[in-house]
DNA sequence: CTGGGTCTCGTACACCGTACAAGGGTCTCT
DNA sequence: AGAGACCCTTGTACGGTGTACGAGACCCAG
């Protein structure tokens, strides 16, 4: 077994995924296992956040000691891993694989990615920080691949194609996501707490100049429904620019 | 003075950038001021990472107790806050201004906007998480707008192609700045760590069904030169399929 | 009855952010 | 000259964190 100390000495190896340790227990007096330790760290990390996992607290709600969950995992960032794996496993592959061409096959999964980012705001900054290399992780990278490679794109081409689309929804949904984050810890509804966003940011001194460009279109949006309606909106849209430059590099590259 | 404490009660304030608070001192004892202070956590922050900023080591790095720094700052998160917009301030304006053409200005600002993130790894985690609307922020957002602005897309539909290539920009600027951290912490050059990682989950057992489809694309990548080289080049053909894209859009609302 | 795994726990360490109160230094006003 | 007010720095202390280590409790095979 790893210990966290040597595997900060061996970075390399710095992931759960890359061990390859065989789960462990399940009949010991508390009852635990790693799935439920797992089930739990989800349940805190969308109530609480990720500053508000503890291992401790995480312990106590499984109604033991914070040492006894170092039993089933050797770190706290294997709890994490395992939890980020277990949300990549909320995916709806079936839906994908009923999607009808590449252009819906991108779009489900530009849509499905975004909702786990909004649902576990704790995702994307966790997403950043590790390798997302686990059984559900992979398998949603496959279909993202398969996704790319039907619109017929040179296969060296590909994965920067990939990039464009998935990593503008990481972005998107680590925006919106913590946007959210934001909202709910202010007591706020999304709405309300834009209002009070843009007020806070047009009422302090020495902006009003910087923020002059930026005025109409804070207008135009304030006529286009609510916050999750311009979400959505904006996305959507956004997609559709993605989409269409890949057709368009798509025939730049079969054609002339 | 806003105290730490009150701000956890009133998180829609939680940026340093909404209180418009006046930097404070410079005469004392220890010569200390908030720019010193920032310019060191930058440089500690580069060094050793998010992680590795604590207030005791900052301030023992100024010759000072950590309970001085407070007098400036009035958390760790304000000073976070800083040490971003200041390198927001990295941001090459005038080459930005020079640029010619809609195309241009958004190659420019792309480029300079990853090449911020790579530069200072601790900026993406940190972007996510706090807002962004220190002057020299909000400048950048101006010199953004102006160039989506450019591009003849409608008003209405301009945040939503922003989102679509900053957003990009900022998640592939964050998955090659945290490998270039990773690489960095193993000690290894970029193009031996990205062959180790590559091996590691080829070994892996267990994984080698899930592999299969990524073997071909992880071969091609294999000829196309250093892990730098590559980044450039997948960069690059992703901005393309946005410009292109947005142009497709832009003919779609102005033509038919 | 014994020995060895499997699991849980108590204690302890080093570190974190920061609240609070007690100064020292310098400058201003009487 | 003395007194007070300020700006700035410090020491101490509190309640948290992740986790190393060693002691035990349980159960099951020999």
């Amino acid at each position: 077994m790893v210990k966290a100390a040597d595997r900060a000495k061996n970075p390399a190896r710095s992931s759960v995924w890359l061990e390859n340790r065989a789960a462990r227990g399940g009949g010991g007096p508390a009852g635990l296992d790693r799935d439920r330790i797992v089930a739990a760290a989800i349940r805190m990390l969308d109530e609480e956040g990720l500053a508000g996992l503890s291992m401790r607290k995480l312990a106590a709600e499984l109604k033991v000691t914070a040492m006894s969950l170092y039993w089933y995992v050797d770190t706290k960032d294997d709890i994490i891993e395992f939890a980020m794996d277990s949300v990549y496993g909320e995916f709806d592959l079936a839906a994908i694989d009923a999607a009808d061409g590449w252009r819906d096959m991108i779009r489900v999964l530009a849509l499905e990615y975004r909702r786990m980012l909004v649902r576990h705001p704790w995702m994307s900054p966790s997403a950043g920080q590790y390798l997302n290399i686990g059984p559900h992780a992979i398998a949603v990278g496959g279909k993202i691949q398969e996704a790319i490679g039907g619109t017929g794109l040179p296969i060296d081409r590909q994965p920067s194609a990939t990039s464009a689309v998935f990593q503008f929804v990481y972005g998107y949904g680590t925006i919106e996501s913590q946007f959210g984050r934001r909202a709910a810890e202010a007591g706020m509804s999304q709405d309300d707490f834009y209002v009070e966003s843009v007020k806070a940011f047009r009422d302090n001194p020495g902006f009003a100049e910087a923020i002059e460009p930026m005025a109409e279109i804070l207008d135009v949006r304030a006529s286009q429904g609510s916050v999750s309606a311009i979400w959505d909106r904006d996305f959507a849209y956004a997609l559709d620019v993605l989409v269409a430059g890949i057709e368009a590099m798509v025939s730049r590259e079969t054609g002339t």
